[in-house]
DNA sequence: CCGAGATATTTCAAGCTTAAAATTTTTACG
DNA sequence: CGTAAAAATTTTAAGCTTGAAATATCTCGG
């Protein structure tokens, strides 16, 4: 906001950048709204029909791709969380036998994981119960609406995205 | 998915209705990828700036807007969060003389919480980022569209909401 | 007044998450 | 070959989150 836009906003009086501004802020707490609720529903079902957790999900779901396993480096940079992370919800599953881990040849710093048979029957039923429960929330979105959305969403992680590349890589910005 | 339909899908014949449920299920995906870099940004940028969390900024943003402060329960269904949630990050804020806890005169069971003068200065400072940063990071949505992303975020909130209240109340639905 | 049930909050156990430090192994250069 | 830097993973400390159990207090009917 410049000093002239935020002395306008102290005195009461709007300006047209001020007002986009606080609509953008707007629109970001719907979306974390609507995402947290959408998130909270699909976590109590997951909870409480098939006794597992999101992040479990999220992490079979990336096995269930790859069928010849994943690195865990591999693992935690498609799920974009920390190796750490990881870790322990690779720990919780492996003592489930839903998965397992393997060591790998030419490298033994490196694990594999892959699912078990019995991982992949869970997942494919747990995902089938998610794909139906995302259907029922989001079945009040029309197709050319859900296409639009689509689009923005992509043009907002692309710029989340980039910015935090940026600062990663050492830019140095005036605003950051 | 009906039995036809899911007949078909694992005989790699699509359907109307199976197309629109994995079109779902991709918006959905979309969502909470742009709301997990979203708020990974913001996240790092008020660690690194601030040295404060999200968590707290939400629960001092709402203590922000009642200057007579707030009932630890008030807190936590204002935020949508657990009870004991709000008591771990209140008891940090505290410590940081941030916020104080008061007891009720009429409730001994009860306690406000309320923001301290600089619990309120460091509030301000960072919400002003807190906007400049979404501001920039939502600058590629136009207003006309926003409006409609807006009114598409409520509708599934609202849908997620009332499943979640549906359940709660004990409500029994074949495909829960 | 008293006790049962309701209400407000905290405590607890378990799991998720991160950033940073530690460990082990590999790679590549001198 | 030897060793320093890089890479893969795990460990650790701190904080967030939930649901459930525990505490303390209040309300209200009898």
């Amino acid at each position: 906001m410049t000093l002239i836009a935020e002395q306008a906003a102290q005195n009461g009086v709007s300006t047209a950048a001020a007002d986009a501004s606080k609509e953008r802020l707007r629109l970001w707490l719907k979306l974390l709204k609507a995402t947290r609720l959408v998130e909270a529903d699909l976590r109590e079902r997951m909870r409480s029909q098939f006794i597992t957790t999101l992040p479990r999900f999220d992490v079979m779901a990336a096995l269930r791709r790859a069928p010849e396993g994943l690195r865990m480096s591999e693992l935690s940079s498609a799920l974009k969380v920390s190796n750490g992370n990881v870790t322990g919800i690779v720990d919780r599953l492996v003592s489930e036998e839903l998965i397992v881990r393997t060591p790998v040849h030419n490298d033994r710093r490196a694990m594999i994981v892959r699912l078990t048979a019995k991982g992949c029957e869970e997942f494919d039923a747990l995902a089938a119960a998610h794909e139906s429960w995302v259907d029922g929330l989001f079945g009040g979105v029309g197709r050319d609406e859900a296409r639009e959305l689509g689009r923005a969403l992509d043009r907002i992680a692309a710029e989340a995205a980039a910015h935090m590349e940026a600062t990663r890589e050492g830019r140095v910005n005036q605003d950051d």
